[in-house]
DNA sequence: CTGAAAGCGCTAACAT
DNA sequence: ATGTTAGCGCTTTCAG
């Protein structure tokens, strides 16, 4: 039924490993002859079993990427940026959205690697000893996308985090804000944390009294942040600035500002995170911090290649960020 | 050094089919035996290779998705709902950007077919020869998600896009628009064509004149649809109200009518097409053309495990849209 | 209920 | 420059 490479070396009258040569364009074989192969390949449709192929080579040109959502916009363009330069290298992407659920997310690292992968790209809030523990159970190349390993074991490429919060709320404080409300995730899990570290350390440099009332923790999506920045909002001394999750976060936060008949930024400022699409789709336009996420997808894949072809490279690559001023901030 | 079903079958002293069947379920195993073997596995660390696995059973419970753009929120909402039901069914898969171009989704589909996926979803605006030929060159069954086969011959799932066009400029008619504005892709690609069509039927059922101005083809981002709009607000006798050809495209006309001084909906009525998470994070909310994506991508998904089964199944279904009201219209 | 043996389609030495 | 020969790690009859 199927055609195989050794129906194509009767074919063209040679043996297979002379075809399996033309097919991949090894160099030694007579021009003639690699001519006979390809009309052979041409006349019997012959199309290469990359299942039989990765069986023999132990390589099976993909690679695993395991993300929080697909469907959210931020990782989204991070996958964009795997994909581009996955594709450049010749390797496709098998990608699981894991909904940042730990037991879910070794499962899907487990699949990938019985699937045999050749490099796993994992993008995800949070490193438990189960992630540390299955990631050294392999000898498959790893990168951390977005994230850090705490124990600083694993490669990744990110942005700093701590920084970038800092500079937000920096920003904010140097405009005479005292009271900043923070609208964020969980700050048990990693990048929680050291978001709040960011945020408190910004406080801590202007000598800025924390109030724990500020800071709200959400699910970061907008029916969540209208939610909470009522919250905030109704608070006796509420605040002047709100620094957002991300942008969605941020969106939801002016609108249930407007709510409450009051004015971005001329009542409350708000700095969104992210810079994804709907920054500049959205009136007032988000000021926000740019995180480069087609960069960071693009060149954790590119470190992967690197690693798996064994070269030499950078294993903790911090991409830079910056704050975009624009009209939700005075 | 990679521990496999050999050596699980001579560490718990049976045939490796015995631990094959354990591995895979199969229920003709004492008790006993498969507790050995379970524990050889334990013990060793074993785990089974899915490429090996996919050489001798011909099966590899990967299924190819070649889309657009992954880092579009339409597609990415899609993915989801093929990744969610993918999972379901136990399949990973292995997802493609082609940016629409031909040459390209020929040759991810030819890469996808080495690969023995199980299964191929494609959407793509367009379907051409080549298309139908690549598709012909293999027994992998195929759905078309969001978009049909001119000639009728794959399984698709869509909704009724020349209705759901119709539906759309019909209601502005009924509101009394006379003169409505259409910002659409090329009418080159088939999906280009349908909506054109719709938007005419329209205007011929209620006996309005067709003006060729109105018409204005652009690439469906936000950049391009401030450009388009403003092109139609620039007519000697400009529209009264704009059909978009997504969301984001809608957004963009409302910021460039808001551009002009001119308010929406009140000097100009604004209606979307998706209904993509923006639709309710821009003020005013989207009045738009609901476009089930989580539930394309979940139910071709379903189909194509059917088609992998060989069950009984519909071939062409046609998933409901509907016109959600809010505040860009009056 | 379990084992033996023959592939699945290809790559990769090793010869020639 | 080309052919021969072992596998790669697993599933799947077929026996028993």
């Amino acid at each position: 039924m199927t055609v195989t490479i050794y129906d194509v070396a009767r074919e063209a009258g040679v043996s297979m490993a002379t075809v399996s040569r033309v097919v991949n364009g090894n160099t030694n074989v007579k021009p003639s002859t690699r001519k006979k192969v390809l009309k052979a390949i041409e006349d019997l449709g012959y199309r290469p079993n990359a299942v039989a192929r990765g069986l023999a080579s132990k390589k099976t040109t993909t690679i695993g990427v395991v993300l929080p959502d697909i469907s959210s916009a931020f990782f989204a363009e991070m996958a964009r940026g795997i994909e581009d330069i996955a594709n450049m290298y010749h390797y496709n992407i098998i990608l699981s959205s894991s909904d940042q659920n730990v037991e879910r997310e070794i499962q899907l690292i487990d699949n990938l690697l019985e699937k045999q992968v050749d490099g796993l790209l994992f993008l995800g809030d949070n490193l438990t000893e189960e992630h540390q523990q299955i990631f050294a159970s392999t000898k498959v190349p790893i990168v951390l996308v977005g994230t850090i390993d705490p124990k600083h074991q694993l490669p990744s490429v990110r942005i700093n985090l701590e920084q970038a919060t800092f500079d937000a709320v920096d920003y904010l404080i140097k405009k005479g804000h005292k009271r900043i409300g923070l609208l964020t995730g969980s700050r048990k899990s990693f990048i929680g944390q050291v978001r709040y570290n960011g945020y408190v350390q910004a406080l801590k440099d202007h000598q800025i009294p924390f109030d724990e009332n500020l800071i709200v923790e959400i699910q970061p999506n907008y029916e969540a942040a209208l939610k909470g920045t009522k919250t905030l909002l109704d608070l006796s001394e509420r605040p002047t600035a709100i620094f957002a999750y991300n942008d969605e976060v941020a969106v939801g936060a002016i609108h249930a500002v407007q709510d409450e008949k009051l004015h971005v930024p001329d009542d409350i400022e708000v700095v969104g995170f992210d810079n994804t699409r709907i920054a500049q789709m959205v009136r007032p336009m988000l000021t926000t911090i740019v995180q480069p996420m087609y960069d960071l997808g693009a060149v954790s894949m590119r470190l992967l290649t690197k690693l798996i072809n064994k070269e030499e490279t950078h294993l903790d690559v911090v991409l830079p960020h910056r704050l975009e001023v624009r009209q939700s901030t005075k």
